[in-house]
DNA sequence: ATAAAAATTTAGACAAATCTAAAAATTTAT
DNA sequence: ATAAATTTTTAGATTTGTCTAAATTTTTAT
């Protein structure tokens, strides 16, 4: 049993929104919201997945994922935040340029095509963004990693990702140098506004605003 | 403009059609059966196209493509090539494995990955069954090769396709060490069967049936 | 040249995914 | 607690691509 394009669409965001809610049900609004389509139309989708036992559909009562729904789910996330490594490490696109190819290519089923991708780039456990890629089995890899305004003057670590996933701000980002895996060293707190500047990668020193530095999610040396 | 999945593949499938035809009519029933489907739906379909002007399409006269019906066909078939090139020598897929998963991401347009697979994988000419690539606007390279018939004792040359696209073929190829651009020496030819021996890569001597040889496209050195 | 065979097209239906407009259920505010 | 506002669902159409069965056109064989 295949699942169309549109479908694995709609589980994903459900997978997304759910998240967002700790697991609470999502509504169909929300979910017309994000599909880029009518209420309408997300009723009659949500009664076809529901008889497909990919979610639990109550009427009017929102929806969430079952066991099924959510493995497969999983698997469109995991391609698509494979092929945004690739995007973005073999192909040079830029940060923000990544999602909308990946929100196509993430379709491609071929297991055997993602198992190779993911050998290809090295088995990557964060995509472009810092989010965690899940398993072949659905599993994610274990996170802990602190913002820049946790660490203490003249701590390091690695930047892993960003929690702010607005182009303007990628770009930003991009211009100043800041790349997934560089190395930061956090120089000097501003009390008054809590900027702050760091050392990228041992080389340059840059400000950063308070805005700024709670987006990036760096992982401890 | 946007062309849909199934449009591309009937644009695709009736530039290779006409192409064995040197340019002449695609049948009906010729198109229904290399798009796995049936008469009366390539007949719907061929009218839907001749109204987008992507076709030239008289009544059970058959069809061709118009100028814009190829410009279409040979992106896709560009990507199609190029997505080949990336999935056998950056992610070790066998020749056999190849096609399928290619008919899938030929279908994804992004301009710009086009461009950035093609720069990542150095603008390969061929692909890796030695058809050609059109580049962006369509034009195909200059191909001037031979088959390994052709050869005489002592020539040598580099593997650039093949011309049976049988996977049994492919897979006894890969079998026995024969791979896109290997270099390949002519050593002797059996006169009662044609069947020949070669040397591949200047290390391992080959025995070939003429049915075999006759397969191989060869670019002179 | 004409009848039989083959190829192609039309007619009418169907499934997927969407839409608008109207109806029904739920939530909110008094 | 109930009326108003909001959310969600149903009803009925539409579009895309497909199908079967019947009708039509073209080709082939005598």
């Amino acid at each position: 049993m295949t699942n169309s394009f549109t479908e694995e669409n709609y589980l994903k965001i459900i997978y997304h929104l759910s998240k967002e809610l700790d697991g609470g049900e999502v509504s169909t609004n929300s979910l017309a919201e994000m599909a880029k389509t009518k209420a309408a139309s997300v009723s009659d989708m949500l009664k076809k997945l529901s008889e497909k036992k990919l979610v639990n559909y109550q009427k009017y009562q929102g929806v969430t994922l079952t066991k099924l729904g959510q493995t497969i789910a999983l698997k469109v996330i995991r391609r698509h935040r494979l092929w945004e490594v690739f995007l973005l490490e073999k192909l040079n696109f830029t940060w923000d340029e990544v999602h909308n190819v990946a929100e196509e290519l993430e379709h491609i089923s071929s297991e055997k095509l993602v198992e190779k991708l993911d050998e290809f780039l090295g088995f990557p456990r964060f995509d472009p963004h810092g989010d965690p890629i899940p398993d072949q089995s659905g599993k994610f890899p274990s996170t802990i990693y602190h913002n820049l305004t946790e660490l203490k003057i003249g701590q390091a670590g690695i930047l892993m990702g960003v929690s702010e996933h607005n182009p303007s701000f990628l770009k930003f980002l991009a211009k100043i140098g800041l790349t997934l895996g560089c190395s930061i060293v956090l120089n000097e707190i501003n009390e008054f506004d809590h900027s702050i500047s760091i050392k990228i990668n041992n080389e340059i020193d840059h400000f950063l605003s308070y805005e700024v530095s709670k987006n990036l999610l760096i992982k401890l040396n």
